[in-house]
DNA sequence: AGCACGCCGACT
DNA sequence: GTCGGCGTGCTC
């Protein structure tokens, strides 16, 4: 008999069982989408096995029912770091596959309702009557379940669970029929828009710029154009107008035909000593990696590109995988333009279907080199030899939902896999991957010197403390605001970096001490002025800003703290002639607007103020003043690694400044004498990294020891804090790690849920997860008060 | 006795 | 995730 493993796509953390199927005369692979019985019920598998045969056992296997005719959802190596990622973070291989597939790409099976015979109320006395007349007097025969649960009378019954029952009820009595339908996936391929010159001509700025850029890149994709800072309402216009033309193209691929005819610049000294070691790994075939340590404008990415040059000269592959936010055309465009058409940049202005698109071309061979972010290092690439993690301590590589896999785990287990070589390239390198480089388990190759020869930026820490006794109580130090001046007479351009949005931070009543909070999770409100709303930074709960103290009924009840919003305001208020954009999460929700800001701040801006995404991967030339308002927030964070964050944001700010003429940073702070600011001050990573390992030695903290965090969390206090304390018990009868806590999260309550935390320590990552497995996951299964979350190296 | 509800464990 | 089995407790 030929037998076959198939996983239920069922996603949840409690089913986590491949299940054996009688393949009969189909041939699946792995990967396949299939239909199989589960219980007195079919769904939906994927294929985890090869077919196998055995000899017939006891009881006899059930078959599977049908191979669907889909393009597979994963190959063998999606399935190799599925299995990695469910074994090393603690999660079901079902959901470690949802980090693999595309989930569009995936038909799904869709419960409906066929309405019967209309029950007499009095027999069902369980269901309400209203329930019975909506379903037989509104809704129409095959409703979906969904359809019932959007619907807002019903909305008012019951919720999910109660509507469930409902319907299930009915269908016991006989009054309806319940199907099981397919949905056909929502992609299909050949369906990509592209946008190529037209005859037509029309008067607007927007219109003929994009008419330009058309023209410019004929074939770009719409997505592209959007990416690109143009908008919908653009793009229509110039179509109706006819200066472009838009048809539908098989795939986005074919496009760059354009030849940005870039002649390399010649190597430095230190790239080519990186591009040698890089070339000798490549060539020993076995696994190997190293650390490109390069301060900011060193020229990673021309290592990068050789170094691929190489690898797909020997017929070899790439990926290469950027933090999300740097996937600016800028970034993208240095391996287009060296691998044309060969090259999938996967960003997320991609519809589902250019994704699926730029998948299918992968597993086709069409593809050599991937850029993207995080999820990326699932591209289904046959034979990659090198896989590049740029920007390698970014916070973004790690997930944060299930399932928290860390990319740069994931990259090292492939390039393991496919004995290739991973480079990991960082200018402020995460302390994991710096103790490894300086330990010898892996290659440290240096940049040092910027690839211009332009110096680092002279960094001038400014005290905040001292600047408040001599009686200002402004944003801006008198520091900044001269500098802020001189280089507005100059005409060039200046970076504000805060770290945080809205115009400021809490209220705060002077009189009271009262602050709002959300009432749905334990945090302050961020104020944002100009929408003249309090919101949760963590829910989007908002409420009208009050104009007296809700408590004491105070008038006195104020800002603290700045915001984007307030810093860009202040700048407007002491330099009314100047051009200033703010670049923050609030000003870049739609697809695009990242880019529209960019470029209108590269054209004629002379203040850009933003946060963590002005920090990062942004090279204009004219930017000779860099400044942090408050170096000192990131420190406060309760988090073992705010100081290593810090020191990592504050030397990019830094970075940004002068890359290409002499320039100058300021970072303001009430903590001046913080090894974080003076070591980023001084461009001293070595210093820090060294001081900041002794630290995380002393403390035990990673890479000293490994790091384990369970949450239990759930809506009753009381039932959480004690689940929370039995887990820990248990953890620690075992003795075999550390166990801290358990402790209410920074933020103890998300969403009306309480949240505690225990974090496990120990030498051996192998052992925690064992003993997580065995004493929470395990027992977690029949809790329904309260639910776990594993964070395995956090 | 008959039936709704909640809790478990099984699902190949 | 979903189903069915089983025990409990309520109503006719």
């Amino acid at each position: 008999m030929r037998a076959v493993d198939a996983l239920p796509a069922i996603r949840s953390s409690r089913f986590d069982l491949p299940l054996s199927y009688d393949a009969g005369s189909l041939e699946p692979a792995i990967g396949d989408v299939v239909r199989v019985p589960l219980g007195s019920r079919e769904v939906l598998a994927f294929i985890v096995s090869p077919v196998r045969e055995i000899a017939p056992a006891g009881k006899p296997l059930r078959p599977l029912l049908e191979r669907l005719d889909v393009p597979r959802a994963f190959d063998e190596m999606g399935l190799h770091l599925a299995r990695f990622v469910a074994e090393h973070y603690v999660c079901t291989l079902g959901e470690a596959l949802s980090a693999v597939v595309l989930a569009d790409a995936i038909p799904r099976m869709r419960d409906s309702f066929v309405r019967a015979a209309r029950p007499d109320p009095r027999r069902l006395p369980s269901v309400p009557p209203r329930l019975v007349r909506l379903i037989w007097e509104e809704l129409g025969d095959g409703f979906a379940l969904e359809q019932l649960l959007r619907h807002p009378a019903a909305r008012r019954i019951g919720d999910r669970s109660a509507l469930l029952a409902h319907a299930r009820a009915l269908v016991r009595a006989g009054a309806l029929t319940r199907e099981r339908r397919l949905i056909d996936p929502r992609t299909s391929e050949y369906r990509v828009r592209i946008l190529e010159p037209g005859e037509g001509s029309m008067r607007g700025k927007k219109a003929a710029a994009l008419a330009a850029f058309v023209r410019e890149h004929p074939g770009v994709p719409r997505a592209d154009a959007l990416l690109a800072g143009f908008s919908n309402a653009v793009i229509a216009r110039a179509l109706r107008a006819g200066t472009v033309r838009e048809r539908h193209a098989r795939h986005a691929l074919g496009r760059r035909a354009e030849k940005i005819a870039e002649r390399p610049p010649a190597a430095t000294a230190e790239q080519s000593r990186a591009l040698e070691w890089l070339s000798r790994a490549l060539d020993a075939h076995r696994f190997d990696a190293a650390l490109l340590y390069g301060v900011t404008a060193s020229g990673k990415t021309f290592v990068y590109v050789e170094a691929i040059r190489q690898v797909v000269r020997q017929g070899g592959r790439a990926i290469v995988l950027v933090p999300e936010i740097s996937l600016t055309p800028q970034t993208a465009r240095r391996f287009e333009a060296a691998f044309g058409e060969r090259v999938a940049v996967l960003h997320s202005a991609l519809s589902e279907r250019e994704r699926f698109d730029a998948w299918q071309g992968c597993a086709r061979g069409e593809i050599d080199v991937v850029v993207g972010a995080r999820s990326a290092v699932f591209a289904p690439l046959s034979n990659v030899r090198l896989l590049i993690v740029d920007e390698a301590h970014d916070p973004s590589y790690k997930q944060e939902v299930v399932p928290r896999y860390h990319a740069v785990a994931v990259a090292r287990e492939r390039m393991k896999k496919e004995n290739g070589v991973l480079l990991l390239g960082s200018a402020t390198p995460s302390l994991e991957s710096y103790s490894a480089a300086k330990a010898g388990r892996i290659g440290l190759l240096k940049l040092r010197e910027r690839a211009s020869a332009q110096p680092l930026p002279a960094v001038r820490i400014v005290d905040l403390r001292a600047e408040f006794e001599s009686g200002n109580r402004g944003v801006f130090s008198s520091a900044l605001v001269q500098a802020l001046a001189e280089r507005l007479q100059r005409g060039e351009k200046s970076l504000l970096f805060v770290n945080r949005r809205g115009s400021g931070g809490a209220l705060l009543c002077r009189n009271c001490g009262h602050s709002p909070h959300c009432p749905r999770c334990s945090v302050a409100l961020a104020v944002h002025r100009s929408e003249r709303l309090l919101r949760c930074h963590y829910c989007d709960y908002q409420t009208a800003i009050p104009q007296r103290c809700p408590k004491c009924g105070s008038e006195t009840i104020r800002e603290l703290g700045v915001g984007t919003e307030r810093v860009a305001d202040e700048v407007r208020r002491l330099f009314p002639q100047a051009r200033v954009l703010r670049m923050d999460s609030d000003t870049t929700t739609r697809v695009g607007d990242h880019a529209r800001i960019l470029s209108a701040f590269e054209a004629e801006g002379d203040v850009l103020v933003g946060t963590q995404m002005v920090a990062k991967g942004l090279d204009y030339p004219t930017v000779t003043l860099a400044a942090v308002i408050a170096a000192d927030l990131g420190l406060c964070v309760p988090d073992f690694r705010a100081a290593e964050r810090s020191f990592a944001l504050i030397a990019q700010v830094c970075g940004r400044s002068g890359r290409t003429q002499r320039g100058e940073a300021i970072v303001q702070t009430y903590a001046p004498e913080h090894p974080a600011i003076q070591f980023a001050a001084a461009h001293d990573y070595d210093g820090f990294a060294a001081a900041e390992l002794q630290e995380r030695a002393d403390t035990g903290f990673p890479p000293a020891q490994r790091l384990v965090y369970v949450g239990v969390i759930g809506r009753d206090r009381r039932r959480v804090a004690e689940a929370a304390q039995r887990y820990a018990g248990s953890l620690r009868d075992a003795a075999v790690a550390d166990v801290l806590g358990p402790a209410p999260y920074p933020i103890a309550r998300v969403n009306e849920e309480w949240r505690y935390r225990i974090a496990l320590r120990g030498r051996r990552p192998a052992v925690l997860r064992r003993l997580v497995r065995e004493r929470v996951v395990r027992v977690a299964r029949a809790q329904s008060a309260t639910r776990v979350a594993i964070n395995v190296d956090p």
